[in-house]
DNA sequence: TTTTGTAAACAATTACGCCTGTTTTCTCTG
DNA sequence: CAGAGAAAACAGGCGTAATTGTTTACAAAA
């Protein structure tokens, strides 16, 4: 379909547990259970971020959530700190490709930047960040403020998720020349798109959102024209 | 609970009773006495929330920051909930204010509204995020999506918050006619400042926040200009 | 039998609200 | 106006409940 699918990413895959030893049968059923398992745990630890904050979820309840025993978890994750380690690399991983799959609807023309892609660009954004993932990431991002031991572990992912997400913007816009530009251009994206889904907006979201991406894309158009008369 | 150990040296004592102490006729001392103390609380509790977030923001913490026993903290708040509710009073107030006086700066033209006043406001805005204030207020509303008891508390607060938010714009930009526009450009720069607050933005902060808000700039330029045209 | 996954009981820590006792300020009567 | 009693402000300890990580016990697959 497109070209965006250049696999701009998928590089460091994040240590997670390099203590498995992938010792003689590697096609065990155990190791398949247990993986099972870890991945309940992992999709019920986003579902207390989303219901309950980062502060709330517990040990316990995330237990209750996956389904296991405490005592499971504890055999998966020593303590806390490592299910949420683990989460912020899974998560790190999953938004990396529902944003690239997001991206990937749009199209993308050879020559020039069309106005379609620009406005299915931000449509595109404005999704992405209005999915659970994204909304259970910025929870431990928010926490990791006030929390040093969260902060040493998200920072260097914090960085290289950046890293690729405008690696990926760049590779679905190849015709943007000006590259401090179309970064500024994408901060103007993310930081808009932050502050509107971490607003509670009461009133008319939709209608405020959709007038305030109207704009966005506007601007962004005009970075983009004025960019490329400055190449020439 | 990632003990966020913090050592507390205190002891700021809030107001010795021998340094000014009025004479026994002189009426309120006691109620003067009282409302340092409630002052010291509110305040101490807006630094916890800065520095330790609103779930390590415990009441033996706020005591010892304020400088006064539990229960003289007891005395003046019966529980948690009820210092953050005074917190959030405080807060909504103060952050009135603040912003008041950051656009009280502007250069208000009478009959047109100019470039200068325009990228005076944006700066205003970046200013006003930048502020403990607005920090502390948005720990709390960050808890306040999954903590049902405090989200109540904050719910009504914040849209009134929002009503004068916008009303202060308002009279700051009287030439602004079309009112949906001034909205949708009050959404831009509120929803883009919010975003660039939260965000962490480890590296090149402030060039890259100066080149979004040129942008924003233009934009509420083109806004204004589109309103205005439509008026004719 | 050995290893791995699961379960449950346990101790240690911590925060919250409550309680009792003490000091300071106010009031009101003699 | 003076002092006793009332009321407010303050100080700090205690029990309960919740959370975390450890340890022991059990079940099943290899």
């Amino acid at each position: 379909m497109t070209a965006a699918k250049k696999k701009v990413g998928a590089t460091k895959k994040v240590a997670a547990t390099t203590s498995k030893r992938p010792q003689r049968n590697e096609k065990g059923w155990q190791a398949e259970k247990s993986a099972m398992t870890r991945s309940a745990i992992l999709e019920a630890t986003i579902q207390c971020l989303l219901e309950l904050g980062y502060a709330n979820t517990t040990t316990a309840l995330i237990a209750n959530y996956a389904g296991v025993s405490r005592g499971a978890m504890m055999h998966h994750f020593p303590s806390r700190i490592s299910v949420m380690r683990a989460v912020i690399d899974y998560l790190h991983m999953l938004r990396l490709q529902e944003y690239r799959d997001l991206m990937a609807d749009i199209d993308d023309p050879q020559s020039t930047l069309t106005d379609k892609a620009i406005r299915e660009s931000v449509e595109a954004a404005w999704r992405y960040v209005n999915l659970p993932s994204f909304l259970a990431y910025q929870e431990m991002l928010a926490a990791s403020r006030t929390d040093a031991e969260l902060r040493q572990i998200i920072e260097p992912v914090e960085k290289d998720f950046e890293k690729q997400f405008l690696n990926t913007v760049k590779a679905v816009f190849p015709h943007w020349q000006n590259l401090a530009r179309l970064e500024g251009a994408h901060d103007m994206v993310q930081f808009l798109m932050k502050g509107m889904a971490l607003s509670h907006m009461s009133v008319r979201k939709n209608a405020r959102a959709k007038r305030v991406m109207t704009y966005l894309t506007a601007i962004l158009h005009d970075i983009y024209k004025e960019a490329n008369l400055m190449e020439k």
